[in-house]
DNA sequence: AACCAACTACGAAATTATTCGTAATTCATT
DNA sequence: AATGAATTACGAATAATTTCGTAGTTGGTT
C-alpha cells in the first residue's frame, strides 16, 4: 500500500473527488447530498468507496470529529492531465488538435476564454504575428 | 437489439474500432495482430469482444468469407464527439476551455495544427480581429 | 442512564467488462 | 475422403467496480 500520486480515479471516485475540489474536505453526508443533486446513490455506497480511497490514499481523513472529513489527496490538475493524456491516446490517437479542435467545436466557450486560448496560441506559436 | 447509433463503447470496444477506423474492413486476425503490437491478448478475446460488437450494431460482419470481415458502423467523428462529452462533464466539470488548454499546454503540437485551431477561434469569435 | 438519530465498519451481492478454454466447423491439401 | 490448420461459436471463469443491507458505535438529549 502507501501507493504513489499517479493512481487512476474510477468513474464513482472522480465523482467524489469533484466534490471535494470544488467544496474542499468534506463529510460523506455532505459529499452524499452533493452526488444526490445529480443521481440517486446510498449513503453507504458513498461512504464504502470514500473508504476504498482512503486505503488507496486517494483521499485523507480526519477522524477527530464522529463525522468524519475527507480531503483529496490527488491534485486536481495533476489528475486532469493524467485523465487526459490516456483519453487523448485512447479516443483520439494521441492527436491533441483533433481533439481541442472538436472540443472547441461542439461546446459552448465564453469570448474571455476563447481569447484565454489565443493567448496561449500566441506563447506556443512564439509569441508574435 | 438494433440498438441506435449512440452506444458508448467500453475500452476493449474502442481499441477495435481504431483499428477498423484506421485500416477499414478487417479480419479478426488482422485486429488481433494489430492489437498485439501495443499489449498481449488472446485471439478468441479479440473475437469474442468483436462478436459483441455485432449484437450491439457497432460493427457489421461480412459472412461471404470463411474469415469474416468486420467493418464499423459507428462513426469515427461522432463517437469522439460523444466520449468527448463525457469525459468533458466527468473530468473538467463541463469547461472546454480548461480541456483545451490543458491539452494544448502539455501535448506536442506543430505550428500547422495551431493555426488550424486559430482559425477556428477566429470563426467562433465572429470573425474578424 | 436510557434512548435515538446519525454515523462507521464490513461482508457480500449485483453489475459490467474482459479473458480464454474447448468444441464444432470449414476448407485447402494430400 | 481423410488430415490438419485456421476459423467461429459458446459457455463459463475471472476481474473490476459499484451497490447496499446489517450490525455495531457514538454522543447528544431527555
Amino acid at each position: 500500500m502507501a501507493a504513489a500520486q499517479p493512481l487512476k480515479p474510477t468513474d464513482a471516485e472522480l465523482e467524489i473527488l469533484q466534490v471535494l475540489w470544488q467544496n474542499g474536505p468534506s463529510t460523506v453526508r455532505f459529499v452524499n447530498d452533493e452526488l444526490n443533486k445529480t443521481k440517486e446513490v446510498g449513503y453507504t455506497t458513498t461512504l464504502k468507496i470514500m473508504q476504498l480511497m482512503t486505503e488507496k490514499n486517494m483521499v485523507r481523513r480526519d477522524e477527530s470529529n464522529r463525522s468524519h472529513v475527507y480531503e483529496a489527496l490527488l491534485k486536481e490538475e495533476a489528475t486532469q492531465k493524467q485523465l487526459l493524456n490516456k483519453f487523448l491516446d485512447t479516443t483520439f490517437r494521441g492527436s491533441a488538435s483533433r481533439l481541442v479542435m472538436q472540443a472547441l467545436g461542439s461546446h459552448q466557450t465564453t469570448p474571455e476564454e476563447l481569447n484565454q486560448i489565443r493567448e496561449l496560441l500566441n506563447k506556443l506559436e512564439g509569441g508574435s504575428k
